[in-house]
DNA sequence: TCATCTGTATTACTTGACATATACACCAAT
DNA sequence: ATTGGTGTATATGTCAAGTAATACAGATGA
């Protein structure tokens, strides 16, 4: 599992943490019942603090994203009945909320707000993910 | 102009005048032209100090939303050819730029992505205030 | 039992953002 | 020049977030 974090980014560590096991879990690459790297591996592996580790694994376990076996590594959690489909659209729906927000607010025209979300998922072709190394 | 502030909101309060004010001027409410109440009178009006409200002002003015005339009160700046309707689309494409690096990275359709984007506007019908766009 | 994994509670340090008080510079109209 | 308006540079105080050092507790397996 790739994960990668930057300190002078400006995103806490903690965060970016989170985010990239999500992320991980979301595109399949995680799957339910897989051990994370316990904190003291990732430690060592990131360079980061034990307890920085520790609390993104907890934000996790609070978001229901990971389960805790006491004294085990902690396991990717199962959600009955949910597919990667189901995360991701899960996933769209909350980063669109915001939108949905101002579009009312604003008085746009529903039509006229797809068009635009059409024409922005077309035109940005570059559809690679694109992650940040820092080589030293 | 109503411009109201929550020191405990969390959101500190120089980006709430400064989120507030282009809201007015992107809604029409405030058009270009316009004075903006003096740092001291706002300062009054507020309860917030002098300080916290000239941050604000010096950060839309960094944002080319207001024009600095000095020793006068600052003015909504006109950006030639712009309509209200392009203020809103603008702020609608900053909106959705994160949504669409996400459904590209996570491989989301893009058809699936827009139907899903239809279904949330038409969803949450919320009473929001609609403002009529009459500005061509 | 002992050694060694696991996670984490507690505590403290550092840092940066936010808001404030004070004092100053500028401009316009007296 | 004086008065009263404008904005703001500077320094200070406060507070919360992020990170880290330490020490502890539970589970595992020889």
């Amino acid at each position: 599992m790739l994960i990668i974090v930057d300190p002078h980014s400006g995103v806490p560590v903690y965060r970016q943490l989170m985010d990239q096991i999500k992320f991980h879990i979301t595109t399949g690459l995680l799957k339910p019942g897989d051990e994370l790297p316990s904190t003291r591996t990732l430690s060592s592996e990131l360079g980061v603090n034990p307890m920085t580790i520790s609390k993104a694994y907890s934000f996790l376990e609070r978001e229901d994203v990971v389960e805790r076996r006491p004294g085990r590594p902690l396991v990717v959690k199962s959600l009955p009945g949910e597919t990667i489909k189901d995360k991701k659209m899960d996933q769209l729906k909350e980063s669109l909320s915001s939108t949905v927000t101002m579009v009312k607010q604003l008085g746009i025209e529903y039509e006229e707000a797809l068009k635009t979300f059409r024409e922005l998922l077309e035109d940005k072709s570059d559809a690679t993910a694109h992650y940040k190394e820092d080589d030293k």
